[in-house]
DNA sequence: GGGCAGGTGTAAT
DNA sequence: ATTACACCTGCC
């Protein structure tokens, strides 16, 4: 059992729980999941996080860039607090801190969680997992490789139950697997030119790149529009308008600039927790 | 039981 | 550049 330290006014289960990543289970001030092959619970308690099922250094650090401890999360915030609405939305949402997601692992999942629902997003992600990933110690699981993937059978994918979304992860697979698409190219082409990248993956619109260049690129400026956020910006922005996702994007952009990325889970953590009529 | 769900690909203006 | 429609499948 190890404790890491935080920087207020990180929240670990907002983090965990926004929409970033599946897979982790959060109860409480609480989250159990599983990192670098390894069964973990973590537990936040005032200004550190109790992490039990990793010891070692080197894991520790590995889970420690993930969840993103070391960022300014009071500089975005206070940032972010010009805007009128999201001065209004903070005190149920501070302390959301953007993951850095391994690109594989997020890459898959989203494409997944096109057209779904997340109960079966987390089925699909839970039984690729367990179906083709190599297990790991304690019954972990770790997330299948594309080498995996790519030859995965017609009938190990259908018990996946990923519907018409299987083609597209065994050809991303392929690709990946091949060398055709490099993971790492993303990382070092700016914003704009890594989504144009990511845009040529098939089973990848512009929503899920987006995600991707957010969750585990660390392109704070993407902007990823699903219904929801769309259903925000159109209510609290344009006075209930209906607005294309290239406009909602331009106005993020215009707005929020750099930590629109951060915007964009304020918005949605608020709009979805804080429904009104 | 039937509609719905964190979009994408494709075809047609 | 925009708009319309089909789409696997487990859940609520």
């Amino acid at each position: 059992m190890r404790t890491l330290p935080v920087r207020p006014p990180y929240n670990l289960v907002r983090t965990l729980s926004c929409g970033q990543a599946f897979g982790w289970r959060v109860d409480g001030c609480m989250a159990d999941g599983i990192f670098s092959g390894r069964r973990v619970h973590l537990r936040q308690v005032g200004d550190g996080i109790v992490v039990e099922g990793i010891t070692e250094r080197a894991a520790l650090r590995s889970l420690r860039h993930y969840l993103n401890l070391d960022e300014d999360l009071a500089g975005v915030e206070d940032h972010l607090r010009s805007d009128r609405v999201l001065r209004r939305a903070l005190p149920h949402t501070t302390g959301i801190a953007l993951l850095r997601q391994d690109p594989w692992e997020c890459l898959i999942s989203f494409i997944v969680s096109a057209f779904n629902n997340i109960p079966k997003i987390e089925l699909s992600v839970g039984r690729l997992m367990e179906r083709f990933g190599e297990p790991g110690v304690d019954r972990g699981s770790r997330f299948p490789r594309p080498e995996a993937l790519e030859s995965a059978s017609v009938r190990g994918l259908r018990a996946c139950a990923l519907g018409y979304r299987a083609r597209y992860v065994t050809a991303v697979a392929r690709l990946v697997a091949s060398g055709k698409f490099d993971l790492e190219r993303p990382q070092l082409l700016p914003y704009p030119e890594a989504r144009r990248l990511l845009l040529t993956l098939p089973g990848v619109g512009e929503k899920v790149a987006d995600c991707v260049l957010l969750f585990a690129y660390g392109k704070r400026e993407a902007f990823p529009v699903d219904v929801w956020v769309k259903r925000a910006v159109e209510r609290w922005y344009f006075r209930g308008r209906a607005v294309s996702n290239g406009q909602i994007r331009r106005f993020a952009s215009d707005r929020f600039g750099e930590d629109a990325g951060y915007a964009q889970q304020h918005l949605f953590h608020y709009v979805r927790t804080r429904p009104r009529s």
